[in-house]
DNA sequence: AATCTTCATCGTAATATTGCAATATTAAAT
DNA sequence: ATTTAATATTGCAATATTACGATGAAGATT
């Protein structure tokens, strides 16, 4: 198959889901730390930071936009990039929520 | 190509990648949210509780178990199923980490 | 021993992802 | 107007993922 049986799952499992699948190519978490490293708004440059060719970059841009993790600006003949604190937010008390339901009150394992 | 270039990204890239994208299916955050919601190592009865085939199911725990989110004890004929606290701590850590770092000074976006 | 239960694995089809070369687009610079 | 620079899109090949029926393996039940 190849396709997700999305509509099986609560509207909140999909978007973590979704959120977690934009994280899940080192590329990405790439982008991400670089976006944040220089505490700023981007314009261009990402591709020199990694080892990948231009369309890839964009492409693994395209798609931590398309999650809402990142925004784009157009800054003239450029554009300027920076996190979502907003969905990065959502996902981080997503974690924060499941990882405080652990107890592992009968340690089977 | 279809295989990400993992040997350009630094260790901790590929383990958040590695993790993220195992949480990257609505079926895995919801096997995982059904694990701790019953607060207890759960033997069998995962297949019951989502709308896929029982080896579909077993992919699922299987990739989750690879990346290490989950932990299965053999209890006899079934198999206890548990979340692993080191795993998702980390992750959670991790987003915890660049969500604070989120600043946006000069918000062009 | 034969059967049932539980879970994993195999095989396979459908689809998605990753990566890049080639090309297109758009705005700035000349 | 041409050229340059920055980014997106297209098209394609290689590989990965998702899903499930069929089957296998191993302990439990009868």
């Amino acid at each position: 198959m190849g396709a997700s049986k999305t509509e099986h799952f609560t509207d909140e499992q999909n978007e973590i889901a979704t959120l977690a699948k934009a994280l899940g190519h080192p590329a990405r978490i790439a982008i991400i730390e670089y976006l944040l490293s220089v505490d700023a708004c981007i314009c261009g440059d990402i591709v020199n930071e990694l080892p990948l060719a231009q369309p890839t970059v964009s492409q693994h841009l395209k798609e931590l936009k398309n999650a809402g993790l990142i925004q784009g600006n157009i800054e003239g003949n450029a554009i300027c990039y920076c996190v979502n604190e907003e969905t990065l937010g959502k996902l981080n008390n997503y974690i924060n929520h499941i990882s405080n339901k652990i107890t592992n009150r009968n340690n089977c394992c």
